[in-house]
DNA sequence: AATGTTTGTTCCGTGACACGGAACAACGCG
DNA sequence: CGCGTTGTTCCGTGTCACGGAACAAACATT
């Protein structure tokens, strides 16, 4: 019952948009009168909302969802620089953790101008495709790099990194720069220059900016990103 | 079974913090071997984390909340608009939308310095004690107005409006002059000036500046408040 | 070290209730 | 008006959730 819930409330991911109940049946994979009777529970939870005959997700989801300690803690303290970035660069910024092969984004903050990009606060994105993904993977040790050169390497646009010797390459001119470059390899005509981001000895996250091709600067971007994800490192390391 | 698991969740609320297994048992209302059972499910589902005989909220949680409809899209559009206010004033900003009593926040950005305030992104406090709430509440219908004079006012200091005649004095004014003050009625030491949000001829969310008492000068954040407030009833207006 | 105390965990018989096929109802479409 | 689709209700069957009791493991106290 739980796990039949579970594959209802995934059925949200990624796109989040209303269903109605034949949609989430057969996406589920549950028999319509299942998923009529557990959708009406969540909706009493407060799990689910309904409006006529479409499901959405429910209040209650985003009030526990904000929550998630170790999210929250790295989101708060993060912050402030994130906004130092932001109004240094007036341009997209992102921070990111790794989980397993993958980035989850914490936190992007914009301006009016909205790029259009692959990232989304909650979502995970392969490793190898975005900036803060390589800072992350340049800096997470070597058996993580092999790991993630032993499988097929995803893309996200024809510009993505799909063979490991140049993966590997660009890895190591992470490694020695500190800095992460990354060119349409996550969205077509979008820029990123991302930084990682220490505490106690171990890469906890990475921070990036992310820019219209046109206007890619590395000079002007390289030192904001540094000076923001050395500044996190420093107050990470004193509080925990 | 879902009702239990509910349970479980919502012991996370407010404090998130890691709980062991009895004060789940016991915050639940429980038996042991139930939330043994549970909260093992849960883990295996991801929505719980468990740390040596800690649990916490998990990563699923964290994803499903960010993909909550309506809250994502309100803030999406509202971010440029909380980030020019922010570089305006650089101080704590906050986006609100009313459910039912309560203000929830959608967004709360802040630089280096932070506020010790009651106010947490997903969260909820009464509509009478915040800045972000007695802008709602002004703008949001007389029946509502009436609906929480009936009540007793709930209160988060001393300084809480907790009087209904006061509260609709205040109220009035705050449509008079479309901006609502608050002095030390949520937090001690910080004051707070907001502004509602319209789209379609409702009030859809308000927005607000919090500062400690010391720094609050009416004159210069009232008009950033306002520009922004007004920025975003324009672009909700243009787009739905 | 020996004790009591609390906490996490396993076991298992009982019974409630989740399950989903089948049948029904309410649309929307041509 | 008939037809496909969708949401909803019903209900007999069998499963699996339930939680008391018993056990184990970790601490606290003397």
């Amino acid at each position: 019952m739980l796990e039949k819930s579970a594959l209802i409330l995934e059925c949200f991911i990624p796109s989040g948009g209303p269903y109605r109940l034949s949609e989430l049946s057969e996406r589920a994979g549950l028999p319509k009168p299942t998923v009529h009777r557990l959708a009406a529970d969540l909706v009493r939870l407060g799990w689910l909302e309904r409006a006529g005959h479409l499901y959405r997700l429910g209040a209650k989801l985003f009030e526990l969802g904000s929550l998630v300690p170790h999210r929250l803690d790295l989101r708060e303290t993060a912050l402030p620089f994130l906004q130092d970035l932001f109004e240094a660069t007036r341009e997209t910024v992102h921070l990111g953790v790794r989980e397993g092969l993958d980035v989850v984004y914490l936190e992007r903050i914009h301006g009016h101008e909205a790029l259009r990009l692959p990232s989304r606060i909650g979502g995970s994105l392969p490793l190898n495709c975005t900036g803060v993904g390589k800072a992350l993977l340049a800096f997470s040790g070597a058996e993580l790099t092999e790991e993630v050169l032993s499988r097929p390497l995803p893309s996200l646009t024809p510009y993505s990194i799909t063979d490991p010797a140049r993966l590997r390459m660009a890895l190591e001119k992470i490694q020695v720069s500190g800095l992460a470059y990354e060119e349409q390899e996550a969205a077509l005509g979008v820029s990123c220059i991302a930084a990682p981001v220490f505490a106690g000895g171990t890469t906890v996250a990475a921070l990036s900016v992310a820019v219209p091709r046109s206007r890619f600067s590395p000079a002007q971007l390289a030192p904001a990103v540094r000076t923001a994800a050395l500044g996190l490192s420093r107050v990470l390391r004193r509080s925990g």
